[in-house]
DNA sequence: ATGACTGAGCATCTCAGA
């Protein structure tokens, strides 16, 4: 099973790279970060003829998250359980598919908004670790893949590429980083390449790609069973040296038959 | 010293991204 995951950074910049890249690496499933449009903006008929199937959570101009699917999925949440009802961000999607529960993550920032904002990204991701808790308490064959927001280590970004303050590497983010882990998840991109620099974005600015000044914030976190059966895990370059690219690339992990 | 990127939207600027 080929899972995979892209922060797309506007899906109706990206819809052409998205689907010459489904053309040629095939996932099972695909998910789709800050597609930044609603539902009926979503350009499916192209992937639909490519046969994927999408489910879409959007959002207009910011977040939104969707999977294109070749295989059959039942979509289980639409959003994190345990925000409240009334908030409107898009940024959780989660499908049973091929005998594994995936979510899809679009985690906040943290950034923006002031404290508020980084309060918000720390309850949200207090919210993931329960979920997945209450998840692999029931045995479940688990991927959570996605946007994370956070460089979990000093390994994790380019010297310089952030300050020393930023959202993305506070120890509160960090340690809410490893709660996740700790409740068994397998980082599967450092279970395959434990050392060393791994990028998954680079900025726009500063010719940052050029000087492979990056950061790694996309992962994909595997409960025990699926970490057993973990065959490949690797951020795909290529895409970000194309022509108006994402900034961030698709992370692809292969995940071998039981 | 200067300029310095991308996308969306009730837009020619602001917000957000990271």
């Amino acid at each position: 099973m080929r899972l995979a995951s892209w922060n797309v950074n506007s899906i109706r910049q990206r819809e052409t790279h998205v689907a010459r890249w489904l053309e040629r690496v095939q996932p099972d499933l695909l998910f789709l970060q800050e597609i930044k449009c609603e539902a009926p903006a979503f350009p499916a008929l192209s992937f639909a003829a490519l046969g994927y199937r999408a489910e879409v959570v959007g959002q207009k101009s910011y977040n939104g998250v969707a999977v294109l699917s070749r295989i059959p999925v039942e979509v289980t949440h639409r959003s994190l359980p345990g925000l409240p009802t009334d908030d409107a961000q898009a940024r959780y999607i989660e499908v049973r598919a091929g005998g594994i529960t995936a979510g899809g993550l679009y985690l906040p920032n943290g950034n923006s908004g002031g404290p508020e904002g980084y309060a918000y990204k720390l309850r949200w991701m207090d919210l993931l670790a329960g979920h997945a808790r209450s998840l692999l308490a029931a045995e479940t064959d688990l991927a959570l893949l996605g946007d994370y927001n956070v460089c979990p280590t000093d390994a994790d970004f380019s010297p310089g590429a952030l300050s020393p303050d930023d959202a993305l590497l506070r120890p509160e983010t960090r340690a809410r980083y490893r709660r996740l882990v700790w409740l068994g998840m397998t980082d599967a991109l450092r279970a395959m390449q434990p050392t060393g620099k791994i990028f998954t974005f680079w900025d726009y600015q500063s010719a940052a790609w050029q000087r492979d000044s990056g950061l790694c914030i996309d992962h994909a976190l595997l409960s025990p069973r699926l970490a057993e059966r973990l065959v490949s895990a690797r951020p795909d370059r290529e895409e970000r040296g194309r022509e108006q690219p994402s900034d961030h690339v698709p992370i692809v992990v292969e995940i071998g038959d039981k």
